[in-house]
DNA sequence: CGGTTTTGACCAGCGC
DNA sequence: GCGCTGGTCAAAACCG
């Protein structure tokens, strides 16, 4: 279902203001690995504090605010470079099964376009990769996947389909 | 019942 | 320094 999408991919511009061709991808991917260390990102979860949530008896909203640390996991200043790249894709619907599993943590209305964009998580333990959905106002046909990073464990699905095609798009990366 | 989506708030970067 | 914008969090709702 995801090789009929995924063939018009020109017009680089609407992807990203600045991104550049990466030669190919499923065969190179040279240092992409990158170990986006999963040593801090527990830690976030412990916090309860915030300050929504009032309802009624908001007496004690915010508790501790101390080290809230909800985002920003990045205590040193590891995540610089997070290879990241976007194709396009042509489909009714957002979500292409790309054989991962994703879990939505947010969705966003950006500036120019009147469609949100959404905002996927990949599901296994330890893997941070990301990815973003956004399709374009003006060609509602067109849908712009961003992946972020690397997949630290094999697909569960059989999509070497979707590999195939990978390696034969071009693939474009933002820093 | 457990995992996922929904959804408003929070927050950091950047531009002004 | 302030306000806008985009990215993330997390609690509740939702769904199998």
């Amino acid at each position: 279902m995801l090789k009929k999408a995924l063939m018009t991919m020109n017009k680089q511009e609407d992807i990203s203001t600045r991104s550049y061709l990466l030669p190919n991808f499923t065969n190179g991917f040279p240092g992409f690995r990158e170990s986006i260390n999963s040593t801090t990102s527990t830690a976030k979860y412990a916090m309860v504090g915030k300050k929504k949530v009032m309802e009624g008896g908001n007496e004690e909203e915010e508790k501790n605010n101390s080290s809230v640390g909800k985002k920003k996991k990045k205590k040193g200043e590891k995540k610089v470079k997070r290879p990241r790249f976007a194709f396009q894709t042509r489909s009714q619907v957002d979500i292409l099964d790309d054989g991962y599993r994703w879990r939505k943590y947010g969705q966003k209305a950006v500036k120019n376009n009147k469609f949100p964009r959404s905002y996927y998580r990949c599901t296994h333990q330890g893997c941070n990769v990301k990815k973003q959905v956004q399709r374009l106002s003006k060609d509602e046909g067109i849908v712009v996947t961003t992946y972020e990073g690397m997949h630290t464990h094999p697909t569960e699905k059989n999509s070497d389909n979707f590999e195939q095609i990978l390696s034969q798009m071009k693939i474009y990366t933002r820093s």
